[in-house]
Parts: structure tokens; sequence; C-alpha cells
DNA sequence: CAACGAACTTAGAACAATTCCAAGCGTGGA
DNA sequence: TCCACGCTTGGAATTGTTCTAAGTTCGTTG
């Protein structure tokens, strides 16, 4: 897939060194960062960064449709460049890392849509991770 | 489907006052509260409840695999006291009303597995609802 | 090439949801 | 009855995010 930034050259929207840094951060498969995550990554890079543009920005990228927000269980949003292709997560409940996956769409009955208009559907398959494993085994 | 503080009385769990009034206001089908809307209910009936008695409580009946807790897009922790019949939701991305619909789980192929020990899956279709479907229709 | 305005960025204040804390209260078992 | 433990309280603290007012940068126009 194109990475985010290469697809944002292509688009009417200035670039500015800031707004180039943050995209490069969300780059490649299973990137699923925190604001937080992406302002420090950032700050590695150009230390003058503001939380305040990665908030803004992130928000105008989700707006464009070039990156997918979604709330995590621990309140904090995180962002996934992958917009291209469909996908799911696949959560580890211990440690949090995700994944994405391919699967199968549910499919809602008509007798269950209450008359609602269907945009789309979200499916997290909730998992531990090869890593947390052994160590719930031994808890328990 | 019996309702929470019924299940709560056969419990050994004391079922003071404020829990009491607290897991009153979790009852029927298609519940989903905030936090503060289940404050906001429990103090209309003892008004000397805290905010924090509310957030131990839910926390606590959390943990007892007595209500589901899901992140809702803004942020918000929302509880579900239906706990009985697997299910998964119907979301207005406008307004924000979920309901309880039922439908085949996905299945998740093995080779997306990813070693992962697959423990649930969550289901959340979004869409608009009656009420919403006209006022985005005249905006576009 | 200078001046201007719009868009962008900044640091820090403000805000909202939730958790933490120290102190007081209530209740069941000795 | 008394004590200890668990529950509750209000407020402070924390965390994630948004807002604001002022400063900076960039593209355009003269």
């Amino acid at each position: 897939m194109e990475p985010l930034v290469n697809r944002l050259r292509n688009r009417d929207w200035r670039l500015t060194a800031q707004r180039r840094v943050i995209a490069e951060t969300l780059a490649g498969d299973h990137v699923h960062l925190t604001a937080d995550e992406v302002y420090a990554r950032s700050r590695a890079v150009l230390p003058e960064v503001s939380r305040a543009t990665v908030y803004n920005t992130l928000n105008e990228l989700v707006g464009m449709g070039e990156l997918l927000e979604m709330t995590h269980a621990d309140g904090r949003k995180r962002y996934d460049p992958n917009v291209e292709e469909r996908h799911h997560h696949l959560v580890c409940v211990s440690c949090g890392r995700m994944l994405d996956v391919t699967a199968d769409d549910p499919h809602l009955p008509e007798d269950q849509q209450h008359g609602f208009e269907l945009l789309a559907v979200e499916v997290t398959f909730r998992a531990r991770c090869p890593a947390c494993v052994p160590a719930a085994t031994s808890a328990s």
C-alpha cells in the first residue's frame, strides 16, 4: 500500500514540515499509534513540533479519510493509516498489541436493522497474543 | 432477562443503598448509559451518592462480569447490563443511539490468527437511525 | 521584490472523563 | 457493645484532548 505521506503529496493540502513528519510516523502495516506516541516520535525527528499540531493534523487526516480513528478500551484514540484495504482488528487484551486482519463481514439480518441505514461494520477480535499467553496461564 | 439488581442479591457482595440505586439505573433492554448518566439518575433517587462511588461500583460490576463496558467514539465509557445474551451493537453515527442486535459472529481464519488465543468477538454496526436519516440527506 | 492575508503553528490554559486519596461512616461478627 | 474492615465521601490529581490568542510562514498580488 502507498504510504500515507505519499498519498498526501497528491492532495491539495499544504504539506508543511510538521505535517510531513507526523505523516511519516504513520507508515507501515499494523500501525495503530496513540496521539501521544505520534507526538513523541515526531519530536524525535523535529523537536519543535507541538502537541496541538499533532492533534490538529490527526483530526484533519481523519476528516480527509486518510486515517482511521478508533477508540481503545483505555480511552485513548489510535490512528490507523491502512484505509485502503478493508480490515478488522485483532487485539491482545493484556498488552494491547493490535494487528490488522481480514475476515468476512458479519451480516445483520433485515429484522434486526430497526430501520437504521447501515454504513459500516467494525469487528474486533479480543485475544491473547503469544507473548502474553504464558503469563496468563501461570497467573490463573 | 433477570434485572441486574436481582442478580446481585444472589451474590456474596454487600448490596448497600448506593449500590442498589446504581444497579437499578441499569435495568432494561438497550441500556447503554455513560458513567455520568448513571450518576445523574442515581442522584435523582438518592441525592447523596457520590461520583466516586458510581465509578467504583461500575468498575466492580465490570470485574464481576455483571456489566459490559464499552468505549464509544466520543471517549466516554458506556455500561451494558445485558451480559446474558450474546449480542452485538447497532450504533447511530449521528446521535449515538445504540441498540442490541444479534448476528452471526464472524470467523477469523486460522491463517489470520497470528498465534493469538481468541477470547471474544465484538461487532459494531455503524448506521444512521430513522430519526437522523432525514437530516443527513438534506445536509448533503 | 515587498507587502499582505490566509493558513499554519505554538505554548499554555481550559476542559472533560476518570482515578486517587485521606478521612469519616456503617455494619456485621466477636 | 465494640472493633475492624469495607464502603462512601468530596475534593484533588491525572490523563487525554481541545481551545485560544499570539506569532510565524507561505503563496499571491501589485
